[in-house]
DNA sequence: ACCTGAACACCGTTCAAGT
DNA sequence: ACCTGAACACCGTTCAAGT
């Protein structure tokens, strides 16, 4: 007979991602989630259909942690860089779930409310239509792009190896057929995230008032 | 003693790609390799440290097929485009390994190799040290997010949902509190992602071009 | 409507033994 | 040096039964 619901969603993304945050993408399974929440596995299946919606769960609680404010009287530009370090700086609170926002795609309000708080300004920069589709799928990618950041692409740090380590193995590559990556390795050493990341939407934001 | 290896990393890297091309990243497990290879997943040990190193595989397999040529005389806008663009084809024809491409490091020739070239036209621009690091940032994590493009990110497709479907679900929302979603749900339309991508990558030159 | 334990088919990996 | 099967501790999920 109608038995009223143990959790909430909240409490299931909450302590999914606290899980995540604490052991890694491998320590969230259906099991762990259930313990954690006192309860059997089999429970789980009343608020999820399948394993992969706990990463949906993690992606949900992460977004719905992004805030921004914007200054009144602010342009198109600094109201989308708002928004945008807005989004980067809750991704980047949480670095082992990053691949999950980059691969999972959720539906919640959280979701779309950042979504629109990002087409505002770029519709306000005179974009509609294509160009706005576009102008917003160069935004994004960028942003999870660059949260993935100094984690994926070539120049990133190995599993349990120090940044300087890290960068001490590029700078003894053969200088004459890697020169680029030789250089960049050096540069990296004085750089952060937050900083490459600023210069990245910098660039971007360049590229959007050159073709508005 | 002494045995010659029964396989090569290349055909390692072959067989991986192959079966999730076939049956998607959950088809990819020590045992189906093995089994595709005719031989016992314990013997995969003798090639690889831990599962993990067999999403490494895939990906070196994608990067290792990247192609691009570049036009005699080519200005470093052009230069840069066309790598970015057989980075991304070669991605892009294995869209299973997309979330992969997005979240593992490899460290084979072939990805430093894509890296430097990508690096050689940023060069070519005026740039060096710190700016140059930047510019690789930008570029690198707007092709991987493009990419990933329509299969991640709020205006994704659900599993098994057609296109038309997908557009018709955000037109459906409220217009009032998601204007700029409805109307690149419109838009999407009628887009495909190569184009989406061109867009997005001279949205970038041209912001490469004003901060040069 | 929601909860739950037993059972099944998988999975990565350790170990010990082979050549 | 490289190969391999048995065994172990996990995993997601089906099923049948409970309230």
């Amino acid at each position: 007979m109608g038995r009223p619901p143990k959790f909430t969603r909240e409490q299931l993304q909450a302590t999914a991602l606290a899980i995540v945050d604490a052991h890694g993408l491998e320590g969230l399974s259906m099991r762990t989630l259930a313990e954690a929440l006192g309860t059997g596995a089999m429970t789980l299946y009343n608020y999820v259909a399948v394993r992969e919606d706990l990463d949906v769960l993690v992606v949900e609680a992460v977004v719905a942690q992004a805030r921004w404010d914007i200054a009144p009287g602010a342009g198109w530009d600094d109201e989308l860089r708002s928004v945008a370090r807005g989004l980067w700086r809750a991704v980047r609170a949480h670095p082992h779930a990053v691949p999950l926002i980059l691969t999972r795609r959720s539906r919640t309000p959280a979701t779309f409310d950042v979504a629109e708080a990002l087409l505002r300004p770029l519709a306000r920069s005179g974009r509609s239509g294509r160009a706005l589709l576009q102008a917003f799928r160069a935004v994004t990618a960028l942003i999870t792009g660059a949260a993935q950041g100094e984690l994926a692409g070539p120049l990133a740090l190995q599993a349990g190896e120090s940044a300087a380590a890290t960068i001490a193995r590029f700078q003894s590559l053969p200088v004459d057929r890697y020169p680029g990556l030789v250089e960049i390795a050096a540069a990296a050493a004085g750089s952060d995230a937050a900083s490459e990341f600023e210069a990245c939407l910098d660039m971007l934001v360049a590229g959007l008032q050159a073709t508005a």
